[in-house]
DNA sequence: TCTCCGATTAGAC
DNA sequence: CTAACGGTCTAATCGGAGA
């Protein structure tokens, strides 16, 4: 006897950014919408109007800018903390769903459904529930792994008649195939652009095309990954549901600058923001570092331009999460790095060979250091009770030329009182 | 020749 | 008038260095 099929959902949220922007501003429930990355540079989010237009995924702003004008798109800066609230939201009614969840991504979460009655039915039930409580509209794919519950959920998103739902173990052997020989194999979650041109190559066209294809010779010629990919598509899971959210092994905070840098004090300042916002991520999961990595880059858009793109790695004797620890050493690894006479367009620092707080190789000589410092903590819960940037690292913020250009944003409208509409 | 490790690649969202 | 192009993370694989 085999074991019954997995009823896996993958509940994906749609348009999400430009959702969250719709549920504070009903008036914009049918113009076209785009929400921006950082910096105001690409295309993040579109609406159905938008996507209709012919507004690319990923497209930068300032090649939309002229189409947006003639057809009048709304274009917004993107605005994470709202996001992330609403996001929080959704992922909440969901566990009511089912004790087995994965939130995938800001916007997906995988929802094991085994064993849940009237299937189809608690299927809207979760959409009509989530856009009842928080406005934002999901659709819900089914199916016996986490590849096939993807599918799933394209094919929910992409066919209005399915009205959402789409429940691939509900078809039959033959359904199926007739179903995977129409999509094409670039819709597989793991195909991404690159695979799909090889596997082309190969005469594999579609996703039954990929499914049927003979496994010694796919795994020769792509690798572990694709063989599992297809052992999912054949219905047998590889990939289980990470219910637990893992630490980092590698935190990077890294911004494109608004304008061009010259200046080393400037880009210092930028440097050592990076290091409090690395820093309060390592401390939030109980996690300490023994490699600090800086890099610069100048602006590579600009062929006309010298380009240089220096990265210098540091390793720790001591594993810490103290940002005044961290901040000494990003500074000197910036100045060692630092040319004039070239303009800086991004920076970032790196950290690496985390490990847990306490769990630290310690030095034979030198006495340990105590592992959690009073004053971090006291930084800390200032950060997260009156809002980040309330107290900051010395270095941090005299110099505020490199910050991104963020034009377009909404107001805070979950997290701050003063963005409440007036009603 | 083997093993280790850093760099590179590919993907996701 | 010109220039305007995101940020984080993981895992697999590659290729050179050193044993």
């Amino acid at each position: 006897m085999s074991a019954p099929v997995q009823q896996l959902a993958l509940v994906d949220c749609n348009n999400f950014y430009v959702s969250c922007e719709r549920v504070f501003r009903p008036d914009l429930r049918h113009t076209p919408v785009v929400v921006l990355s950082n910096n105001d540079g690409c295309v993040v989010s579109r609406s159905n109007e938008a996507k209709a237009l012919g507004v690319k995924m990923g497209q930068p702003w300032f090649e939309v800018q002229a189409l947006a004008e003639t057809h009048g798109i709304l274009a917004l800066s993107s605005n994470y903390a709202l996001y992330a609230d609403m996001s929080n939201r959704v992922m909440q009614i969901l566990s009511d769903f089912s004790p087995r969840q994965e939130v995938y991504s800001i916007d997906e979460c995988f929802v094991d459904l085994s064993g849940t009655p009237q299937l189809k039915a608690v299927s809207y039930q979760i959409r009509e529930r989530v856009s009842a409580w928080t406005g934002i509209p999901v659709c819900v794919g089914i199916g016996p792994t986490k590849t096939l519950a993807k599918l799933a959920n394209h094919i929910a998103k992409k066919h209005p008649r399915s009205l959402g739902v789409f429940n691939y173990n509900a078809l039959t052997q033959a359904q199926q195939e007739r179903l995977l020989g129409q999509i094409e194999v670039s819709e597989v979650w793991g195909v991404g652009r690159r695979l799909t041109a090889q596997l082309q190559a190969q005469g594999v066209q579609t996703v039954q095309d990929l499914r049927m294809a003979h496994t010694p010779t796919l795994r020769s010629a792509f690798g572990v990954v694709m063989e599992k990919t297809q052992r999912e598509l054949q219905g047998t899971a590889c990939m289980d549901l990470q219910e637990a959210a893992s630490a980092k092994k590698q935190i990077i905070a890294s911004r494109s600058f608004g304008q061009p840098v010259k200046d080393l004090p400037v880009l210092q300042d930028a440097v050592s923001s990076f290091v409090a916002t690395a820093c309060a991520k390592l401390r939030g999961q109980d996690s300490q570092t023994a490699m600090i990595q800086v890099f610069l880059h100048t602006n590579r858009f600009r062929k006309d331009q010298p380009q240089y793109s220096p990265c210098l790695a540091v390793p720790l004797p001591q594993a810490t999460s103290d940002s005044l620890v961290v901040n000494r050493w990003a500074a000197a690894l910036t100045e060692r790095m630092y040319r004039p006479d070239y303009l800086y367009k991004k920076a970032g620092v790196m950290l690496s060979c985390i490990t847990a707080r306490g769990l630290q190789q310690t030095d034979w000589l030198e006495p340990a250091a105590p592992t959690q410092t009073p004053l971090m903590n006291a930084l800390d819960h200032l950060n997260q009770r009156y809002g980040r940037g309330t107290v900051k690292v010395s270095g941090q913020g005299a110099y505020s030329a490199w910050q991104m250009k963020q034009e377009r944003k909404s107001p805070h409208y979950t997290t701050d009182w003063a963005g409440l509409p007036c009603v």
